[in-house]
DNA sequence: TGTACATCAGTGAACGCGCGTTCACTGATGTAC
DNA sequence: TGTACATCAGTGAACGCGCGTTCACTGATGTAC
């Protein structure tokens, strides 16, 4: 009995849905302290567990060393998260998620790439673990569940409209053209095939240099990582075809 | 006694170093059977290791789990590592070392950059949790040693010298002069700063390629990741000076 | 507004597990004469 | 070739630790009438 309630209540706090189980996200407004109480705490384990990350490395995420800097027991954890897994998870998701709505506000607001460029570096340098978490070495064992790709396109969306708007005629290449026939990652998004192979590049050389850099292996060069940035941007911006 | 007994012949296994105290690497001939033997084990327990790393990533490499492997007690390994972290390093090292002799090797035979790139790229995929270990997210807590720096400058060097052969004349570029007053990483390598910007950039963008589709973020993208690879390398090494 | 009941948060004890590491010891291997 | 000694590999017990997770329970909070 404790245990299934347990288990419910940990499936059911995602994201704060109401009695109406409306699915939708809408903040419904009929929010019983409760479930504010319980949006709080699960808020407050991953912020805990963020810092954790920073310190040791996601593989050394612990629900009990969570709990002791929370100062309460170990297992009451359990009523906000079925396990480990579950939080990983979640913390993943979340960063998928800030990261993607990052992306498309600058988008809304009529970026160019290279502004999506300094946005992703930004967001990158904020929080270098959030960053390595979604793009570092993988979690041995962990799959990322279908949302999380979902958000992942939603990214990639924001990055051929952008690329889109600014080199509508990019050059078609032999690979641009290899991506048109295998566009599912870009779901249904009208970019033609130059635009694909340009923005599929921009991402594999921005992370190129964003992941050396956050992985601290510039530190020894003594050049500006900043400039480096510059150049691959400026490299990828300039009009070439 | 018997402790620093066993500090001291976990030192100085490191590379079979004979009588004679040699640091050369030079093999003396004079190799004891007992030296031979333990050169023998910590090559086991390496190779136990890196199946471990394989299976549950290096966070979660453990000495205990490994002797359990070799039908072993867990206090033997003390014999030959002096605890867990001398084994991380030495498997670090052993992979900055392999990946290093690869480029050499190939460079020695007069392979220009794109031949070197494939030489990467092959070494990558052969053991992907080595090139993570490498350029992967950071182990928390662990600094290179400097032994291992120097053999990153191997690296970086034998990439200089193919685009020097390759490209003399590379244009130079804003960021090109600035590497050029900071040259540190390219130790005393001639190359003109057009170069040192090839260079740089051929790293960092097959980085970004091979890192994730290593990490497995093309997986759900349906193209060929050898294709994507393919035309970076093209655009690289394409004139367009 | 007040009472009776249901729900839920959190506790503390317990389970079994594996970790890194130290230590005193046994038995085998190599070395010197 | 044989004996006496030194070196070394490996053992098993032990230390203290932290982990994830389950369970029966207490006390507080919310709900229905």
């Amino acid at each position: 009995m404790a245990e299934t309630g347990a288990k419910a209540g940990a499936e059911a706090g995602a994201e704060g849905s109401a009695k109406t189980g409306a699915k939708t996200g809408v903040k419904t407004g009929a929010v019983t302290p409760r479930e504010r109480y319980r949006a709080q705490v699960r808020t407050e384990v991953k912020e805990y567990a963020w810092k954790q990350i920073a310190e040791a490395g996601a593989s050394a995420l612990s629900l009990n060393a969570i709990a002791k800097q929370m100062g309460v027991s170990g297992p009451a954890l359990y009523r906000y998260f079925a396990g480990r897994d579950e939080l990983i998870t979640e913390l993943i998701r979340d960063a998928y998620r800030s990261l993607a709505d990052a992306v498309h506000a600058a988008a809304g607001t009529g970026a160019d790439p290279a502004g999506l460029a300094h946005v992703l570096r930004d967001w990158a340098l904020a929080d270098p673990h959030r960053y390595f978490l979604i793009y570092g070495t993988p979690v041995p064992g962990y799959h990322a569940p279908e949302e999380i790709t979902g958000i992942s396109q939603e990214i990639m969306a924001d990055l051929l409209t952008a690329w889109t708007a600014l080199e509508p005629d990019a050059p078609a290449t032999p690979f641009g053209a290899h991506l048109a026939d295998h566009r599912d990652w870009a779901g249904d998004h009208p970019a033609p095939p130059g635009v694909l192979h340009r923005a599929l590049t921009f991402w594999t050389r921005l992370h190129g240099v964003l992941s050396l850099e956050l992985a601290g292996h510039f530190t020894g060069m003594a050049f500006d990582p900043a400039q480096l940035f510059e150049a691959e941007l400026a490299d990828l911006t300039a009009r070439r075809g």
